[in-house]
DNA sequence: TACTTTTAGTGACTAAATGACACATAAATG
DNA sequence: CATTTATGTGTCATTTAGTCACTAAAAGTA
């Protein structure tokens, strides 16, 4: 670095100029009883105090080195635990979206399984599960509907061209419940025996170990996801029209 | 609003916490004699003076009412025009990448037609076309580096499923000419009639006129983009290994 | 126990899109 | 006017999804 450089760091006042806010916000998804859900928290300050609204908060200079560690500490917050999934999805920054002015926010996708943070959700009352379809058609903070959009659009089309959305299961799963999954996300039935092909070709699952039967019918083979699942994308999409 | 949070509101100091810097940054492709350019300009300010950068800068509160605002302007700024694509990449946001500290930049991602800002790019001397490859092993400011393997990666996704990278070649283009686009992009030799074939079938393109023939053989039919091309994807990649 | 119901899992043929490649076409050239 | 060169097409093989009937393994029931 020159001295130029040096002397020009030294000097240099961020709030000599105007800056947008910065947050992090998260829609976390997970697959319970045959539905979607997504999490909420119930906001404690102003603006929009009471409100509900999607997970998230400004960027802690002193805790977070990267926008990542923003996430993780929200999510953590909220959940209790590491969402085994996590990724960036969209970020939104305008001048009208938050009442204390420009302001941006860097909107990204969780999922989970509902086992994994029944225990902390149930114990705090500012966090809440709710179908997305409720979730979609209530009225949050902000622009927060907007985002659950988006997220949902997105988790979507990765039902059509990879097996991410097994992450909003728990780590051992059956492939009946895995497809019940894609076909609620993709709003339409799927072929049992594509869906399956196509897992069973790329090689993703391997058998997990039995799980009590839970009701009528054959019981079916439980699995868990083999390492390199995530970075998977089939070559070709289901049949699906719009 | 309630009164409290209108007081809330009135009492608020934004100024008061700390907060990231935010920047807006864009690779911005073209496709030109057989080979892909990226735009760089050099930094007239510091930090990183003198050093060749990602065209981008500060979200302006009072010229800027979205986050898109700003990448279209900054746009115009250094290429004269506007972008027939223009798409959010990702954002990036640490500690470390900016010396006067904390910053998220949002990076886009746009394609442009060569001949579209030759002429503007031609008459300033800060603003420069370099070959992919040489812009990605030069030196440039930030972590501009990632920020371009970023969006040659997505460029080369996009040239699997979709005619997205048509945009990065004039109005009125060949099919010879997007195929050797698409081969540069997944670095991979393509069957022509397959990629004929996929295109055709998706009624993407209809007939422009002639075209004055260029060189040797048989001249190739002019087409352009029909209207609702930005949005298809096709249900299923070309062959594509790595 | 045997029969029905229910859900899971498989076999086998059909349909659709791409891969491969030969061949036809239309210009430039000498 | 034959040769060269690049564009554009016809056709068959290959691959993968769609369809659907059939088998398998459990629970419930007379």
């Amino acid at each position: 670095m020159s001295q130029a450089e040096a002397q020009f760091l030294k000097a240099y006042d961020r709030k000599a100029f105007d800056n947008p806010l910065v947050t992090v916000d998260a829609v976390i998804f997970t697959f319970w009883q045959e539905d979607l859900y997504v999490l909420l928290t119930q906001r404690s300050e102003h603006p929009a105090k009471g409100q509900w609204a999607l997970p998230g908060g400004f960027v802690d200079e002193r805790k977070d080195k990267t926008l990542e560690d923003t996430v993780f500490r929200k999510l953590k917050e909220k959940t209790g635990v590491t969402a085994p999934f996590v990724e960036q999805l969209y970020t939104l920054g305008n001048k009208k979206r938050d009442a204390r002015g420009w302001s941006v926010t860097v909107a990204y996708t969780a999922l989970i399984a509902h086992q994994d943070c029944q225990s902390h959700v149930e114990n705090v009352s500012d966090v809440k599960w709710v179908t997305f379809a409720e979730a979609v058609s209530s009225k949050l903070a902000f622009d927060h509907i907007d985002i659950l959009k988006r997220a949902r659009e997105r988790l979507k089309q990765k039902a059509l061209y990879s097996i991410i959305p097994v992450y909003a299961l728990p780590e051992e799963f059956t492939l009946p419940e895995l497809q019940r999954l894609h076909e609620v996300l993709l709003d339409k039935p799927l072929q049992k025996k594509s869906f399956r092909r196509r897992i069973e070709k790329a090689d993703l699952v391997e058998e997990a170990g039995q799980r009590a039967p839970t009701g009528k019918g054959r019981p079916s083979i439980v699995y868990r996801l083999k390492a390199d699942a995530k970075e998977y994308t089939f070559t070709r999409n289901l049949e699906y029209d719009g």
